[in-house]
RNA sequence: GGAGAGGUUCCCGAGCUGGCCAAAGGGGGCAGACUGUAAAUCUGCUGGCAAUGCCUUCGGUGGUUCGAAUCCACCCCUCUCCA
């Protein structure tokens, strides 16, 4: 069987590894306990947390034994890491939640039975900590002067770190040694924005334990332009079908740029590495098949393949004359709400294709409503129950691909 | 605690000798043309509304004035230097 190391850089997930020879060895040896950390910072994860998640899939499927860590207390402090400004703090109620939510995403791609996985919270063990014998144990341990040359604060010192955040550092590390402690966890894997806060913790591991472990980073998932990937009109690419639905979710694979879709087959898939090759190699109009595979494959992961097939069959019927229209993006009115009519821009707002009236004016002067297919130039236009086919449903289009389904009952 | 700089519309960033400011410019976003549900390029738009006008917006609260993002007072926050 193939070392999970290669193929984890074979999919172009690894950005650095603290002992490359060492770390590749001993994943091709024995069981690894290995963790990563997540912030619950919002109430679902979002595209950025794939990257990590699908690495945790693939160490899982090579018998590797994953823990989701959730920062349940890291986030009383927050990750000044990559920030330029200090993150919100939140209640412990809320985290709580987050923490929650956080798991049911987990479980459509690690599976945490038979204690194959852990998901842990580090809230059980830092929330209680006690200052004094903190700083004695772990925090002699740590030189300001080498943190302050740190990568991730260097940025922040010229903008102003608070202490709160400054000891960031020094939790991440110790949730390593805590986890390399009770579970006997050998490795840390994170976002490449985590480098510092590993090899830290590597380092205290060292020193407590006089033991070995290692760390590892994860490119981020950025485009070819070099903008994270996942940015939508209206933000996050979210994992919870109630913010971002399987449909648009879809979409937003299938209109990738040509440029990043060999990456994002590699990352966000395990389909074998000869066909992503072979999809990768279309030319032209042709990657447009790979990019509908791609499109597919993630929806699959993520909501499961029920939502994918309809996802996609919601793609078709729009852009290529299928049928099934079942899984476009709709909205429900009732015949008193229309009553003899009522506003195309009253409409839009409804279905939320925009967010005011003169959004809706701005968009129709310009050419860009359609109605049943045909252009909308009447700012004023009226909606009717004539307008509605036989199957009581009307199709609105914003622009060239956003299509949503009015259904009157 | 002391000295200084600053907080502007989604972001960056002009404006700050008071009216011509819903506020330059850029970025981002949206739409149009082109196209392959791609990229690049070009064009238009980009606070709201019952819309040749009206309303809310320039850290907060009051004040001066016919009129304030622009002047004054107090407060809050951020940064830099000093302790």
């Amino acid at each position: 069987m193939q070392n999970v190391y290669d193929v984890l850089k074979e999919r172009g997930f690894i950005e650095q590894v603290t002992h490359e020879e060492e770390l590749r060895e001993l994943l091709g040896k024995e069981k690894v306990v290995f963790y990563i950390g997540f912030d619950p910072t919002a109430d679902s994860l979002h595209v950025g947390h794939l990257l990590p998640m699908m690495a945790m899939a693939h160490m899982q499927r090579a018998g590797h034994i994953p823990i989701a860590l959730l920062g349940g207390g890291t986030a009383m402090v927050g990750d000044p890491s990559g920030r330029t400004d200090m993150r919100k703090m939140l209640t412990l109620e809320q985290i709580q939640h987050n923490a929650e939510r956080f798991k049911k995403q987990f479980q459509r791609l690690i599976d945490f039975s038979d204690n194959k996985a852990y998901m842990l919270n580090n809230a059980d063990w830092l929330l209680n900590l006690n200052y004094v014998s903190f700083l004695r144990e772990i925090g002699r341990h740590f030189s300001v002067n080498r943190m302050l040359t740190a990568e991730c604060y260097k940025q922040r010192l010229e903008r102003g770190l608070t202490f709160l955040e400054f000891n960031y550092m020094l939790m991440q590390s110790y949730d390593f040694l805590v986890l390399y402690q009770k579970y006997n966890c050998k490795l840390q894997i994170g976002g490449n924005d985590q480098w510092s806060n590993i090899i830290s913790g590597v380092d205290l591991i060292r020193r407590v334990e006089d033991g070995s472990a290692y760390g590892l980073t994860i490119a981020l998932l950025t485009t070819s332009e070099g903008v994270k990937m996942g940015k939508t009109q209206a933000g996050a690419l979210w994992l919870d079908p109630e913010k971002v639905s399987p449909y648009d979710f879809y979409q937003y694979w299938r209109n990738v740029d040509d440029r990043d879709v060999e990456k994002c087959l590699k990352l966000l898939t395990f389909l074998p590495m000869d066909e992503v090759r072979r999809l990768s190699s279309l030319e032209g109009a042709e990657i447009n098949k790979a990019k509908e595979v791609l499109a597919f494959e993630v929806t699959k992961l993520i909501h499961g393949e029920e939502e994918a097939i309809k996802a996609q069959n919601a793609a078709k019927a729009l852009f290529q004359n299928g049928a099934d229209m079942s899984s476009v993006p709709q909205t429900h009115i009732t015949r008193e709400q229309l009553g003899d009519g009522m506003d195309l821009l009253e409409l839009l707002m409804l279905t939320g294709l925009t967010s005011s009236k003169s959004e809706g004016r701005r968009l129709i002067s310009q050419g860009g409503i359609y109605v049943a297919n045909s252009r909308i130039d009447d700012v004023d236009l009226k909606i009717t129950a004539k307008d509605f086919d036989d199957d009581n449903s009307l199709l609105i289009r914003k622009g060239k691909k956003i299509y949503h389904l009015v259904k009157l009952s």
